[in-house]
DNA sequence: ATTATCTATAGATCTATAGATAATGC
DNA sequence: ATTATCTATAGATCTATAGATAATGC
């Protein structure tokens, strides 16, 4: 948002000395109010607006409003999904099933709290691409895709192999992280909602960890020890 | 939807022979839009012509837009939740822990998967209202709700003490359950998406069973035998 | 007389374009 | 000459209302 644009701006090509960068501007509150209204809530003229500026600038630098919303989309890139295991590499190698997943989460929590991510995340829902194709399948593909990592631990055994399919274990860890995103991590969350959904989004990670990680040796959530002092004292 | 009112209708009220539930059909109209292209995607003239008739009889029915989008909100009532744990009494008092979570998702999931539970979710998306402080607040409200029956599954030792929070356990259980609804039970959804995602959701409770509950004796996850003989066969 | 519809229209707002205006950069 | 803005406006569409018309129910 450019500073007091108030004063009407007289008719011609401003000096230097005022010009920002405008497409960048324009782009960017688009996607706020796309990301706040919606594609039909949100006119050519209520962008303008927001910079300060006439609504046939808009036109000088997009071809339509469509086209404003797919510049608003590209620059926000495929955020959408739990990516970043690649650019992760050196973070997450060889750590122990506990730490990886630790480290994963905390990325991916990152990535969803940053504005970019939570102006995402509205964008995504306020235009029904939550439900689109591409959205449902890049999220089960993703969740694939850390299953091979689940499959690994599966056959270090690490992991019960008869908990269920590993992208099924993806799926319950990150489902509720999901849905502490989809509720609490979008653009126009207050800030005590936002750190509630973090630490919401923690709690789960712990809790999947102690109930699905089996501890090489030592203490764990069921151990031989435990269950024998458990259930079967004297055998 | 009417039959074929095609032909354009004479001025006046029309013979009763002709006459349907104009109200209700125009408020069911108005919700199919409403789901699918969201409120401001939505205009009174679309929604009359949806029914067959002009779009001043809109008005004749209702005050305002606003006025219509209320009526379609109230007809779907409060579905959002995790609801119906009382009104499901009968069917999971006295339920083992395995039991009643079956129950209670195939209840949910049919709520949920249902005509009106797919219009539901696909509203809150299209107008925001998942943003909406209330259905954060509902979702947790009802989480804890189901966390105090967590809780005396711990109490009673079949779930183990340490795992988290009762409300965590809820929130694991039907995080990723939520996110599958999300995805793909709404309004538009391809028959095949729908199965796909009870099928998910129905292996995600099963996993969760096996990875929360301990059994009170007999052979389950993680029993005395099932660890010995993997693991330490000559103890 | 009342009710359920229609046609016609007002006034606002929307997207998009045409053409004017003034600063910039050659 | 080019670029970045403006004003003015066209034409479509939107919500909402006024007033006409014909069937119903008393």
């Amino acid at each position: 948002m450019r500073p007091e644009r108030q004063a009407r701006r007289r008719p011609g090509r401003p000096p230097k000395t005022q010009a920002g960068d405008t497409k960048s501007e324009l782009v960017e509150a688009a996607l706020r109010l796309f990301a706040q209204k919606g594609y039909t809530g949100t006119s050519i003229r209520a962008i303008a607006r927001e910079v300060g500026l006439s609504e046939s600038v808009l036109y000088a630098h997009f071809a339509s409003k469509q086209d404003i919303f797919d510049a608003a989309v590209a620059k926000l890139g495929p955020q959408g999904l739990v990516t970043g295991r690649e650019s992760l590499g050196r973070e997450l190698a060889g750590r122990d099933p506990a730490g990886y997943v630790r480290a994963l989460v905390a990325h991916v929590l990152d990535a969803w709290d940053s504005p970019s991510g939570r102006l995402f995340i509205s964008l995504m829902v306020r235009d029904g691409l939550v439900h689109s194709a591409e959205m449902g399948d890049g999220i089960a593909q993703s969740m694939d895709e850390l299953g091979t990592q689940f499959q690994q631990w599966i056959d270090a055994g690490r992991i019960p192999d008869d908990l269920g399919r590993p992208a099924d274990l993806a799926w319950a860890l990150f489902g509720p992280i999901g849905q502490a995103r989809l509720l609490w991590l979008h653009a126009d969350a207050a800030p005590e909602k936002r750190q509630e959904a973090r630490a919401r989004a923690l709690r789960h990670t712990e809790l999947f960890i102690r109930a699905v990680f089996r501890e090489p040796d030592g203490p764990g959530q069921m151990t031989v020890e435990d269950v024998i002092v458990d259930d079967e004292p004297e055998r």
